[in-house]
Order: structure tokens, then sequence, then C-alpha cells
DNA sequence: AAAATAGTGTCTATGAGACACTATAGT
DNA sequence: ACTATAGTGTCTCATAGACACTATTTT
């Protein structure tokens, strides 16, 4: 077991609680460095991509890692994510959640970092430009586990060749595809992936692309229809070349 | 947006991944301080319990609270909730996993104070000494949401009067038993909360306590016995005044 | 024998999968 | 008219709930 501090500063008991947070010395510990990291996910080109930012400074100098950024002493998490999101996607108002966090004492070279996690989920077109671009650099991620199996994931770019991931970003790209899957038969949170009018055709293509396999088409609109979730906006598809489908929209009751 | 400090130090960037290491100050930045907290979970008497410890320090004298500590600079935060839970609790062995990580810049008055949450499950039979009494000191707790609402909950002595908790232990706590709800149908945690051997009457009380709520029996057998993790042990129940019920063990496959 | 719970067999309702069929857009 | 997909109707199978019934222990 490694050798800690003690647990509670030296004490003065007969102090009020006032008189004791005056005197309460904030620095006697040694304090690990806290980050927040955050994962963005976008179903497109059946596949899953996220995120990353090339690293221009050593450690892991021209690795891809996350987008993320120290805590600060007077943020939430929950804003730090937002605000990194924010700076790094240049976009606001994504589904955002805390995923998990990683603190194993070697995951940073430089010092001791704990990093809260989050996956944040948008529809690809919202990051997609007119010239059908990507306005921000995506990466694919590859899944090699069936299920929700869990590991680390490899991602490559949009032709298919490797990227190197910095330090444990992979292991934390994983658990957040793990967590997707986990949570899409239960929770509404495909629906984020998706523009504000869909088709049935594309929900159950985001559902395939995050679960990495087919599913069955009647079960699947059956269940979605007399779910409560859809709402009929009473327009169609145009220009399909076929049968244009009818467009719906996330209803939350 | 609050203000925080740059994300990255001053750059050197000619410099080789070693020298920059060597040359890294840890003790450039404002950090917060990082704590572990442990929800210790016991299913009895047709409640769920968790193990508190009485503050004997500002603030929050004289509340409950979940047992916790600093993590150690280089310990991981699991090693730092094995370590808490083991000074706490005087066992070892306990599942355990990382919960969520709750960090709003008020939540202790001290100082900021971020702090990683973590569930364990035993059996209750692990914390009951001879004479029937807990070896160690449990709250039971009161669920006044549904399902799996969520929210904060509220703990009683063995006697039903209430306690007052601590910091934002209400809501950790809350975020115990909603996790411990959501994953009792697809995972094997129930069992963690069972001795070695134990009926499906017992199993099924462990689900009830867990859920809030009864149970079909016919059903629940079936889906039991069908699940292929229940392992026949060919013993029986003893002295219980009733046809004595076979005793199972948890099977992995 | 009575009491109390364990455990089995069967019927029914519901939802998923499969498949055949009809509908409707573009070309 | 042809093609491709949207959308409907129906059959079957698996599983949950309900309920009746039998089995086995202690008192």
């Amino acid at each position: 077991m490694p050798d800690i501090k003690p647990e509670t500063p030296p004490e003065t008991p007969n102090t009020t609680e006032k008189d004791f947070l005056e005197s309460y010395d904030a620095t006697a510990f040694d304090r690990p460095s806290v980050t927040v990291d955050v994962v963005l996910l976008i179903a497109a080109k059946d596949a899953l991509w996220t995120l990353l930012v090339e690293r221009q400074e050593h450690p892991c100098l021209g690795c891809w890692a996350l987008p993320g950024g120290f805590v600060g002493l007077e943020e939430s998490l929950d804003s730090a994510a937002t605000r990194v999101l924010a700076k790094k996607a240049g976009l606001e108002g994504f589904f955002l959640e805390q995923l998990y966090t990683f603190g194993r004492p070697d995951r940073d070279p430089r010092t001791r970092v704990i990093t809260v996690a989050y996956y944040a989920l948008t529809a690809s077109e919202r990051l997609i430009g007119q010239n059908r671009e990507w306005k921000i650099e995506l990466a694919r991620i590859v899944v090699p586990w069936d299920g929700e199996a869990g590991g680390a994931v490899t991602v490559t770019d949009a032709d298919g060749e490797p990227l190197e991931l910095a330090f444990d970003h992979a292991e934390i790209l994983g658990t957040a595809v793990q967590r997707l899957r986990g949570k899409l038969d239960y929770s509404q949170i495909a629906f984020q992936l998706l523009p504000e009018k869909f088709t049935l055709r594309q929900l159950q293509a985001v559902h395939e692309t995050v679960l990495g396999r087919t599913l069955n088409k009647d079960s699947f609109r059956r269940r979605q229809l007399a779910s409560g979730h859809l709402e009929a906006t009473g327009e169609r598809e145009r220009q399909v070349g076929y049968r244009p489908a009818a467009l719906y929209r996330f209803a939350k009751a």
C-alpha cells in the first residue's frame, strides 16, 4: 500500500465551524492535477467518429488526443467539459454526460493527472460544412470487440490510416463506446445523434452504427413507434429516388 | 465562464521528451483536492444499509459521512477506495466499482474537493457478529423515489431515527442506489450481496430489497434457473420450519 | 395432521423475428 | 413500366405473469 498523507489536518477541535474554516490551510497537502477530457461522438458513414486534436507538445508529441483541459478551481466538472468542447468544436448545446474517471498513477508521465472523462453526442449534420467536408477533424473509431465487452478501441483518419492515440485515450474512447452501446436500448440518447427531423431508417442506421450490428427492420419499427418517443411531423423525405419516408421528431413524453 | 489558468505550461518545443519531462514543474498550477468516498451497501431486514462514520471535526461536525480519504499521489483511485474501505470496515475482498465523480465547487466549504465515489457490495452475513448485532455502524437507507428515477435519499439508524448526512453524501448515496437498481437486471451484482450458498428465495429477497418492489416468484425462478449463473450445491437449508429450499452457488459461466 | 414454503405444470398475454404483401416516390 | 424503399398484416416462437397443484420439512 502506498505511503500517503494523513486524512485530516492537525485538529483544533474546540473552535467553531467558522473559525475552523478561516484557519484551514488548503495548501497543506500534495494534490494531483485534475483535468476533463471530452469524447465527442458522431454517427456517420456506417461508423462512429470522434473529435481529436494533434498534440503540439511533449509528451506524446504528434499523437492524437481527446480535447481536454484542466479543471478551474471555481468551475464545476460539467462546466469545464462544456468549456473544453465549446473551445475545440466551436459549438455549444451538445448532449453531455460524465463517463468515468481515469486515475492510473502513470497515465501521464509529467505528473499525477486524474481525468474526469465526459462524452458528448451530436448529429453529424452539425459538423459538416456546405462542401460536405468535416468542419473539424474527426477520426473514425474501430471497435475490435462485440457487444458490451469493452476495452480499448483504435482510430483511423477518413482514409483508413491508423492514428496513434495519446496517453490512455484509447481506453477512454472504448469506455465511451461501451457506455453508448449500453444505454442505447433503455434510454433516448440515440436521438442526440440525429438532426431534429429524421426517418425511421435513419434512426435504425444510427442504432446499427452504434451497436456494430444489423437490426430487424420490422421489430425495430414497431418498437420505436410504440415507444411514444416519436412524433410525426407530417412531412416526408424529398428527392430520394424511391418512396419517401415519413419524417419524425423526438418527443420526450 | 470562470477565469482559469492556461491549459499548458510555457513551452520549449524544441527539446526532447526526456528533457521536457525533467524540466516540467508539476506545482505550477492551482489544483483541487481529490478524495474517494465509498458507499458500502448491504441488503438486510428488507432494506439497504450503508456504512457511515460520525464526523468528529468541522465542517459538518456530528453529521454522518461516507468513509473517505484523500487520494495519495502514488496510488490508483481503485486502491485508494480499497484502502479506505479496509480501514473503516476492517474487511477486504468486497466487490468494488467506481460510481461517479462529484465536483460541485461548493460541495465542501473548506476548499475545492473533487470526490471520486465508489460503491462496494457484500453479504450482510460478513458484517454481523456472533451476537446478531452489526459489527460496524450501518445506517438504513430510505429511498423516496421509484424505479431508476434517482435523486437524494435519506438515512436512519436501526430504530428509524433520522440521521443527518454531511456534504452532498445524500446525493452520492442516491446515485449508488440508482446504479445498483439499474445494473441488477443485466449484471450479476446481486450475488455480491449474498453469502456463498443461498436459496432462490434469498436471491429474490435481495432483488426485491434493491428494487424496492415485489417480484413475480414463478417468473423470477424460471429466469434465474435459465440464466446459467446458478450452480446447485446439492445441499438444502436446515432448521427452517418448512420444506427446506435447495442451496445454490453463483457460477460465472 | 397442520402449517408453511419449495417446486412443477400449464394456460395466456405480449413482444420479437420472419415473411408476404401493398404503397409510392423517382427515373 | 421499372426499381427501390416505405409501410401493413399475419404467423410463429420465446418469455413473463398467473394460477393450480404436488412435495417436503418442522411442529
